[in-house]
DNA sequence: ATATCCACCTGGCGGC
DNA sequence: TGCCGCCAGGTGGATA
């Protein structure tokens, strides 16, 4: 999926659509999703909406007595659609408005989920993330804390949701090649300097990507059914064999728990 | 606590 | 054409 860059994509598409609305009803045709969508959701009628925000790489639409948590998995999309489009494949959510139009959630693999927090109350998988990448919490500071404790990989740091929220495959790899760091360094050899680089770099990259519309790869679309164009900005991600932009060296790709992880061996030490 | 590996699910691709 | 194995924007959970 989606990394926070097409999530936050997807909540800036849906917003202003869905602000202010009325929620006349969820159509569930799939329930069965990464977890069962749950009854508070699907029996939900005539509720106002008063926003939508984004947590990690959750969506969270607020009504009166609690909010819709919506995750894309690695396959979600968002769109908006007249109520009266007929359902695809793998259209497993809609969200039916008062004004004839509709929200609907797309997702291939199921590895999405529709979730419910009650008001007052903070869903078990909101409460243990790290700092937002794109505010002033996520600093080199706390990323250099967080690398000293651990002796694994760079970039496996750098994809823990403990440590800092929203950086994903993709993002993961591009902010590391910017910052000139292996993504197989051990954590704690980074230096304060090198954290602040990086810190640096992931703010960046994921701000930009956004205002791209965000990566799609294959299954990512905006809100308004456009593809994201941030793949054309990618330096190493998905280019393992080709040479690197900046000095022409081929660029390695190897697996790195479990997922493909693309350096330059001269940029990057 | 940390680290490793698996699981969930569908579809596209390369190879035989 | 068909079948098989492998790969893909995530991440919770079991295990040692």
């Amino acid at each position: 999926m989606p990394e926070l860059p097409e999530v936050e994509v997807s909540r800036l598409g849906i917003s202003p659509h869905l602000q202010g609305r009325v929620l006349k009803q969820v159509l569930v045709r799939q329930r069965q999703l990464r977890w069962l969508v749950p009854d508070e959701v699907v029996a939900l009628q005539n509720e106002p909406i008063l926003g939508v925000s984004r947590r990690a790489k959750y969506l969270l639409m607020h009504l009166k007595q609690g909010d819709i948590l919506i995750h894309l998995g690695m396959s979600g999309n968002l769109k908006m659609l007249p109520s009266a489009t007929p359902p695809g494949k793998h259209d497993h959510v809609d969200w039916v408005l008062d004004n004839q139009t509709l929200l609907r959630l797309n997702d291939t693999r199921r590895f999405g989920a529709v979730l419910w927090q009650a008001k007052g109350e903070l869903h078990p998988m909101l409460s243990a993330l790290g700092p937002e990448p794109l505010t002033d919490a996520f600093t080199a500071e706390h990323l250099h804390l967080c690398c000293l404790k651990r002796g694994s990989a760079i970039k496996l740091v750098l994809m823990d949701n403990h440590v800092v929220v929203g950086v994903g495959n993709i993002y993961a790899n591009e902010a590391l090649f910017k910052a000139g760091i292996l993504p197989t360094r051990s954590a704690n050899s980074l230096t304060l300097a090198e954290c602040a680089v990086l810190t640096e770099v992931v703010k960046q990259t994921l701000q930009f990507a956004i205002t791209q519309g965000g990566t799609t790869l294959k299954d990512f679309s905006q809100v308004d059914g456009k593809p994201g164009y941030f793949k054309q900005e990618l330096l190493v991600y998905g280019r393992g064999g080709e040479e690197c932009l900046r000095c022409d060296t081929e660029l390695r790709e190897i697996r790195l728990g479990q997922r493909s992880t693309v350096y330059c061996p001269d940029c990057q030490r």
